[in-house]
DNA sequence: AAAAATCGGACTATTGTTATCCGAATTAAT
DNA sequence: ATTAATTCGGATAACAATAGTCCGATTTTT
C-alpha cells in the first residue's frame, strides 16, 4: 500500500500549522477545530511529538504546544520516527529483523535496500518548512 | 507505515525468479517451494499478475507462468498497479478522493502532491531487471 | 483416464489502524 | 482556595486491511 498513517498525515498538518503561528502556544483543541481533526486523537499524536522532542508543551489553562525547533530542520522522516513508525518497504530492512522465514533464499533484499535508501533520501530532505510554503 | 504489501513483495521476487528463469515456464509450486512463499497466496498473487499482463499462464499439467515482457522494461510501479494495490501516500490524492473531511481546511495536498511525484519517480525507474542483477 | 497444473470464489485468522473514553495532573485566572 | 482549560497516560473498542487457507472446477499433457 505504501501509505502514510493518519498519525504521520495529521502530524504533519499539525506541526504545519504550528510553523504558521510560531510564536503563539497552540492548544490542540484550535487544531482539532481549525483543521477538523480529530481531537483526542491528534492529542495523542502531539503528546508522542512532544515526548519525542519535536515541540514543547506547556500545561494547564493556556497551555498548548509550540514547535521545538525551526521548521526548515525537521524533517518528514524525523517527524514519523519521533511518532514511533517507521518507512520501511519490506520487513527484512527492519531494524530488528529475526525471523523471516526466506532468509536463506531471498534474492530481493539488496535491491529492495537500494529502493530503500532512494525513499530515505526523499524523507530526509522533505522539511515542515516545504509544507508550510503552499 | 509505508510498506509495501506482501503481495506486491512475493510478487516481484516471485518475477525475479521467472527472470532468472526465462525461457521455461515455471509453476506456482516451484516458486513456493523454492522461495519458501505460501503457496495459496502466491498462487493467488500470480494469478492477478496474468490477469493484468505481466506475465502469461499455461495451464494443465506442465503448466506455469513466463515473463510477458522483457524484464527491463516491468516496473515496480506496474507491478503494484497489476496487483490493483496503489503507492499513494495519503488518500487524499488517490484518484477516487471524494469524501476528505478536511478539504477545506486541507493545506498539505500541494506539498505531498511534490512528495508523492518524487516516489512514484522512483518505482517508475526501478525495473524488474534491476532485482535481478544483484 | 489420470495427474498436475491454473482458476476462482469464499472464508478465516491475524494484525494494524483509527478512534474513543476516562480519570489524573498541571497551571492560569479569579 | 476554587475553578476552568489544558496536557498526560492508560485502557479499550471499532473498524479495516492484510495475510493466509480451503475447496471445487477447469484445463491440458501424458
Amino acid at each position: 500500500m505504501l501509505k502514510l498513517s493518519k498519525k504521520i498525515e495529521y502530524g504533519i498538518q499539525a506541526l504545519q500549522y504550528m510553523a504558521n503561528n510560531s510564536g503563539n502556544v497552540i492548544s490542540a483543541k484550535e487544531i482539532s477545530e481549525q483543521l477538523n481533526i480529530p481531537y483526542d486523537f491528534l492529542s495523542k499524536t502531539l503528546q508522542i511529538l512532544n515526548k519525542n522532542g519535536i515541540i514543547v508543551s506547556q500545561q494547564g489553562i493556556k497551555g498548548g504546544y509550540i514547535l521545538a525547533r525551526d521548521p526548515k530542520s525537521t524533517t518528514v522522516a524525523e517527524i514519523i520516527k519521533a511518532l514511533e513508525e517507521n518507512a520501511i518497504i519490506v520487513d527484512c530492512l527492519a531494524e530488528d529483523e529475526e525471523n523471516c522465514d526466506r532468509i536463506n533464499v531471498c534474492t530481493i533484499k539488496n535491491p529492495m535496500n537500494k529502493l530503500q535508501e532512494k525513499i530515505n533520501y526523499l524523507l530526509n530532505n522533505t522539511t515542515i518548512a516545504e509544507f508550510s510554503e503552499v
